[in-house]
DNA sequence: AATTAATTTGAAAGCGCTTTCATGAACGGC
DNA sequence: GCCGTTCATGAAAGCGCTTTCAAATTAATT
């Protein structure tokens, strides 16, 4: 049966308070205008004269009015939508950035639409297909495992912003942290504190992002004389329990260290659970610096000294470079550079 | 400019790669039947006879057919969408609850939209004004501000799951976890290994769980023969740097306790923060339990004994029973009861 | 076998908006 | 002061589906 609005209308016939939602034909109507001059004034995709934009305008006070998205969608091809592919939607990392997303988009009109690629190549394709299928204006891909061909070759379809890479093609913008650079002053912080032997728990080798961080890693170690030594080096998941286990490699295989930089934070909290396992204190014993700056690093135990990643910050930028590709003008956003934060999970070493 | 498919259709003119997507009429065409018929199939709105269906599902197999949710929330009112109120996109907590009800609601071919309410019930309303506006079918709300009232009258038009509360009304389905119960149980352990002097660090009063929370702690003193001592009881606001905050003043009031149960995760590990501060360790000098079993609080230092509150099971139900609710059948969903888990953080007092 | 009830099917009318197209009005140039 | 322009405006045609309605087919009943 067809839903007519009378069916749906309760005792109240005064409109305007939320009954059956205000049509842009009432407006037009009470405004003396035709739809289309309505909805051009909506989407100010044609002049008008002055005089009917304040009917129309004061129509659409009076009323209520607030158009449909559904049907804006279907009609003009937009929906006011972004997709955002995250890797998991619970991530303690990504969930600031979502945040940082969501607050961008908002006061532009356009509502986020989050789904998780966990990680995975063939799910974040799949995403991508749902996205496109919900007919969202552009896609937001926060790092992932996609490759490079994909997002360029998607791009030319619709607009997408990727962190966590450098690429360049029309209808992409990539916006990637330096975590190089990250990486680099984290260890040469170490360094400068007396640590000539510092071991590395590294990210999952598939990010990009981990492998630059390492790339920092030995780059500050080589630039202060510093031989790398390859069983200093642990592989990690980036997750808790990686950070531990990697201590108990490190300490199995005797290996001497006075430093562990981690290459997230959840890893250096594992860590530093690990040591405190086998009796050693942090910073007493061993310091640790981690990477991302998680809300929770700070009231870690100790308070975790890390390289800050604006994670909020990049979420608002990525947002705002989308916003810039979808005005058509070409996004000028650029990351802020790494910052260290010194915590209590450091001390200086005296040799 | 209208677009035509054609306009879109690159070099390739072979369908179902991606290219203009197949349309229903195509598939109609494509098996020999109508378009109506083909939406019946679709939906399952109507008996077909079993050779179009075959017919029909053999196209859509063929073409790659993916129906467009936009034109079919215009039409049948439907947008196979389900909007989540979350208070914060980024919390540690919420966070696996998202997930859990994502992982339900994607097999039944729905997409979950999350906003933030922020704990704010202004904010809140205007969640479900936009979700209304995007025309999702139903609403799940994550516990949130809003007044129950407001809740029932929103039922009357779309269906509604609500966690963190007990309410009966048609239209809406609530999933209460037992706070009561949950802070009961973790005073008890307290209580069983020999404290008698247990501080509270409660949540923000004007969430009921954190006063059930503050009754379950009241109850397990009461049934234990302890008088309550409302000088023990520091109020919070859930976030970390309030647990800390809540010690200092334990602290300077010079209150004597052996034990101290936070009504969350994240001011437990602030407590046990702000006590180390003091040079007072956990569990040697105080017993810290908490409440939630945060992922991070396995990796705390120490492991926090906490009562487990399992958000990611809460979230699948919710989104289960938004299901049932859709179907129009009655939710038949109950939340598993609390457990405690018992790590670190405490130890027996020998009094 | 004849008539009625139940079932399957397609044509066509929307859902609420955007956009094209054509019209009429105001405009400037010679 | 006449004619080609530009500009503002409305009518109407969709966007890709669902759903009603009625026609056509089949099954059931006496």
């Amino acid at each position: 049966m067809k839903k007519s609005n009378d069916a749906r209308g309760s005792a109240k016939t005064a409109r305007g308070r939320g009954d059956a939602p205000v049509k842009l034909d009432e407006v037009a109507k009470a405004a003396g205008v035709s739809p289309s001059t309505v909805s051009r004034i909506l989407n100010g995709t044609a002049s008008v004269s002055e005089a009917k934009k304040k009917a129309v305008d004061d129509a659409i006070a009076a009323l209520g009015f607030v158009p449909n998205p559904v049907a804006r969608g279907l009609a003009g091809g937009r929906t006011w939508s972004v997709g955002v592919i995250t890797q998991a939607i619970d991530s303690p990392f990504y969930g600031v950035a979502l945040r940082g997303i969501e607050d961008e988009l908002d006061p532009a009109g356009y509502c986020p639409l989050f789904v998780s690629g966990h990680w995975d190549a063939k799910i974040e394709a799949r995403c991508i297909d749902v996205l496109r299928s919900r007919r969202v204006d552009g896609i937001i891909v926060l790092t992932g495992r996609l490759a490079d061909p994909v997002l360029r070759q998607c791009a030319k379809r619709i607009p997408v912003v990727v962190t966590g890479r450098s690429l360049r093609a029309p209808g992409l913008f990539s916006l990637n942290f330096d975590n190089f650079e990250g990486g680099r002053i984290a260890t040469q912080h170490l360094i400068d504190l007396g640590h000539r032997h510092i071991a590395f728990i590294s990210g999952d080798p598939d990010h990009p992002d981990a492998s630059e961080r390492l790339r920092g890693y030995r780059a500050a170690l080589e630039a202060a004389g510093i031989k790398y030594d390859a069983a200093l080096v642990v592989p990690g998941t980036y997750q808790e329990i990686s950070g531990l286990l990697a201590v108990d490699t490190l300490l199995k295989n005797r290996q001497r260290f006075t430093a562990i930089f981690a290459a997230n934070d959840q890893m250096a909290l594992g860590a530093t659970l690990g040591l405190q396992r086998r009796s050693l204190r942090v910073p007493e014993d061993v310091s640790i610096v981690g990477f991302d700056d998680l809300p929770t690093s700070l009231f870690a135990i100790p308070p975790l000294s890390t390289v800050h990643q604006p994670a909020y910050e990049l979420g608002r930028l990525a947002a705002s470079a989308m916003l810039q590709l979808l005005s058509g003008t070409a996004p000028t956003v650029t990351p802020p550079p790494p910052r260290l934060v010194v915590r209590e999970s450091v001390r200086r070493q005296h040799s």
